[in-house]
DNA sequence: TTTTAATGTAACCGTTGACATTACAACAAA
DNA sequence: TTTGTTGTAATGTCAACGGTTACATTAAAA
């Protein structure tokens, strides 16, 4: 089980349009090509960014441009952009016996704990944003 | 996409042995009554659980019982045990462009916050010990 | 020794989600 | 009006999950 890769093309899909972007119009077929995936798959990643409210997207004369600073979009935001996590991440057993004390309260024991390794994961997606991304990639250009 | 529910499914179960153990044998039964999910489900979960040294099960005679002090026994433990994440828990597009100077450094850029994030939810987990479970179950039963 | 009750596993099924791809309508600018 | 692009529906393939049946194996009790 892993976490859908819509996350890290995303994030490519931005990290492009915020560096070639000044240079290039930035098309679905031209971030497919360096992300390596069918254009339609950009699309669609676009489709959710914009929906966001992290980029802006032209129909008909195409292009792909940012509408929040770099420094302003964290790699959490677009997490939750591509829904790489529907509400919660672990999935919990339906229904455990309420007749056993095991399972009457296995929530009540469980629940805080995952809770919490849920937040540990995305408070460190919080702590990075495109911008310092961005400044990697500068360097390494 | 979600974590499988193997492994609440397995710390129910290991709960079960823990606490329920000393007054029944702890059957794949009886515990999928319990958990309530089908029995084989339990087998697969005790089989992985023993392969991981977490525990020893009775072939023949039946019933499943702790080697290990649950002080010792964390969530991660039990997490790896029952394979939720092979490997990367995040998901990489395959062969990003290395013609474009994003697809060729987005691995160097990205993988350092990837691994951050995934040892943060890891860490969460080894902070919790199956006895912090223990005692928290006992005083609500 | 036979019976009984479990475990260990293989096999198969249905469902779901991911990702790829085709197709085409809608759109905006040249 | 032509052209290039976006938006999106539809379809296909594949893998993983969880459910279930079936049965050989095992160990202890009768």
């Amino acid at each position: 089980m892993k976490i859908t890769s819509r996350f890290t093309v995303a994030v490519h899909t931005l990290l492009a349009i915020c560096v070639l972007g000044k240079k290039y119009k930035m098309t679905s077929d031209l971030i497919a090509s360096s992300v390596n995936v069918n254009p339609v798959v950009i699309r669609r990643t676009l489709s959710s960014l914009k929906a966001a409210g992290i980029i802006d997207v032209k129909a008909g004369s195409g292009g792909a441009t940012p509408v929040k600073d770099a420094g302003d979009i964290t790699l959490y935001d677009i997490y939750t952009a591509v829904d790489c996590v529907e509400g919660d991440l672990f999935n919990f057993h339906e229904n455990p016996n309420p007749e056993c004390p095991v399972g009457k309260n296995i929530h009540a024991v469980m629940d805080v704990h995952l809770a919490d390794a849920q937040a540990a994961l995305e408070n460190e997606l919080k702590s990075v944003t495109l911008a310092d991304l961005i400044k990697q990639l500068n360097i390494l250009i």
